[in-house]
DNA sequence: CTGAAAGCGCTAACAA
DNA sequence: TTGTTAGCGCTTTCAG
């Protein structure tokens, strides 16, 4: 079962403990000054001859020196490094496929510009308490909160007396601090996901689904389509489930058949919950879309391959972090946010589940 | 739209630029050295009266220090962050439910530790140019790899002459460097669930999708199911697909079912594999169970709710993340690793779909 | 073109 | 109980 790598150097073991090489071994090795080997690691070309840089490279090379960042952000005062807290009450706070691709799309964006990202997934709680916050680790931070508006503008003010710039995702702008609010319009995927709902159908009741916790982006998805139903006076009912657990959305629709007579159309707060819904649906023998519609948001790549395909709308998660990143680092780079509030388009998919 | 929150101190925007409180502010309000704030901000309780200690938390309070973690590193030579390297083909590294699982569970064990987790998305060839290779950043790493055996071995190669410990999820341990191999059983997963299936249903030849990539733990599912089948004499085909695109898996089930007779059971590499398979079956009105059987792998939480309910195997991704936090954790502390491998189980889910 | 030296924020050994 | 000081690895200024 294992392996033997035999080309491995033997005094590997021994070495475990050594010292890594640093500026000064590679100073030695190459017999220049400290201040040389800097300019060569760091590509400052003026005032190094070419035979210099070759030497110190060779030297580099040879003794396998890597540099040490923790150094090189002491001295500058840079580290690097932004800092990402996903505010969720669920320890596996990375399940949502928007999380993740919000994240992969920040994470990725930073490599490219030599910037990690460090990831912190807290209980709302726990946010103070965070070395995030309590200690100073990060140039910047993101951030995605949860919980009621009043707990919301808690956790901003907290931030903003950081005097550290962030960057909130998802979130309603606050004039305030040193921070910039990257979001999508919510509101108005909503808005043209009722639209064409009703475009599609007639609706007296509709039903939506959504989280017990409060999250800004879902209340945004409520406004939105309590605007657009609201003005042909059809009745939204809202219907609060566990959303991260199937479980309890399957509980939530049972009760709701159970309970009344069959609305015109089943509202997801996100295309987990309309799926979840669906089957439900399936198992009591009530068509989609002939009995009743439904409709999710925030398409994720399996949504399309339902029965019947999803009608929802897609999510420009992978941009916001990527925007995001971009913001913080333009932020860092020129001293301050050239704008507080960013909003990209949330994208209707016309499946035929309505 | 932008809330203006009045009890805001208007100066933040003239401190903005101002350089942060460090210890010798506090030590100076406090009318103390630096040394003893030190002992204080560490908790370490001998000798520091209590009025002084007192004096130091007002200061602390006061002018809103936060100890720099960058100059603490340096002095301890610990910098308290973990690195994860994700090596993957596609941008969207975080797509797998089992990534974001493990990577919670590792990222929340760290956080109870005082440590932080780097995260990385990496393409395979850009691994040794990451700055989590090229520099010193962090105490340890952590990677799951992606391709050939052969490539594997490259970079666990490679990640041995950094110097630096490092634990590698879902790969087959290597006699090497200073490594921990943290997997689960993919292998005994893939023959309960062969067994399983074996003894619900008549099987003469099977069907297995699988990604183009090559990844060592759907090497090891393949060789489970392989011996099972092939010791009842039952064929495996195996077939190859984009498994991150719904649209790639869903051509190959339908080349499939155009090129062949209907095989006895088709068998996904992981849930979301075997869901869209099972979607363009019913497209089909090839029944499931009933005309072939369908298996999962590493249930994820909505796979229960498909219909029928998907069989499949419930993968320990969280606790493998956290399980890898603990080896590393007390690698750094012992200076060595326990064990050089960790081994979860999985266990079967039986649903009604086979 | 190259080197000497100061200092980023912090901790720990030692001195008082 | 408290303070002084050296130095972690690096960059940058300034002098040579």
């Amino acid at each position: 079962m294992i392996v033997n790598l035999l080309y491995w150097a033997p005094e590997e073991a021994e070495e475990k403990m050594a010292k890594p090489p640093n500026i000064h071994s590679v100073a030695a090795r190459a017999g220049v000054s400290t201040a040389t080997v800097s300019k060569v690691v760091n590509r400052i070309n003026v005032g190094v001859s070419e035979a210099t840089r070759q030497r110190v490279e060779d030297a580099i090379r040879d003794i396998g020196y890597r540099p040490n960042r923790v150094g090189r952000g002491l001295r500058k005062l840079r580290r690097s490094i932004i800092g990402m807290a996903i505010v969720d009450v669920s320890p596996s706070f990375l399940a949502d496929p928007f999380t993740t691709n919000l994240v992969a799309g920040l994470s990725n964006h930073l490599s490219t510009q030599g910037f990690g990202l460090l990831l912190h997934g807290i209980r709302p709680h726990e946010l103070k308490s965070s070395f995030l916050v309590r200690e100073s680790e990060v140039d910047a931070l993101c951030v995605t909160l949860s919980g009621s508006r009043r707990e919301r503008l808690g956790y901003i003010k907290l931030l903003s007396e950081l005097g550290q710039p962030f960057v909130a995702f998802q979130d309603q702008p606050v004039a305030a601090a040193d921070a910039c609010f990257v979001r999508q319009d919510d509101r108005a995927g909503a808005v043209s996901l009722a639209r064409h709902i009703l475009q599609k159908r007639r609706v007296k009741r509709a039903v939506m689904f959504i989280s017990e916790l409060s999250w800004p982006a879902i209340e945004q998805r409520v406004s939105g389509f309590r605007q657009v139903l609201g003005s042909k006076r059809v009745a939204l009912d809202l219907v609060r489930c566990d959303e991260t657990r199937a479980e309890s959305i399957a509980a939530a629709a049972e009760s709701c058949l159970a309970r009344a007579a069959l609305p015109d159309v089943f509202i997801g707060q996100n295309d987990q919950v309309a799926l979840t819904v669906m089957q439900v649906l399936k198992r009591h023998d009530i068509r989609v879309p002939g009995d009743v519609g439904v409709s999710g948001f925030n398409a994720f790549p399996f949504s399309g391959f339902a029965d019947p395909p999803l009608t929802t709308a897609r999510s420009p998660a992978y941009e916001l972090g990527q925007l995001g990143a971009e913001v913080i680092l333009d932020r860092l780079e020129t001293g301050h946010f050239r704008q507080k509030e960013h909003v990209l388009a949330v994208d209707l998919v016309a499946g035929s589940s309505v």
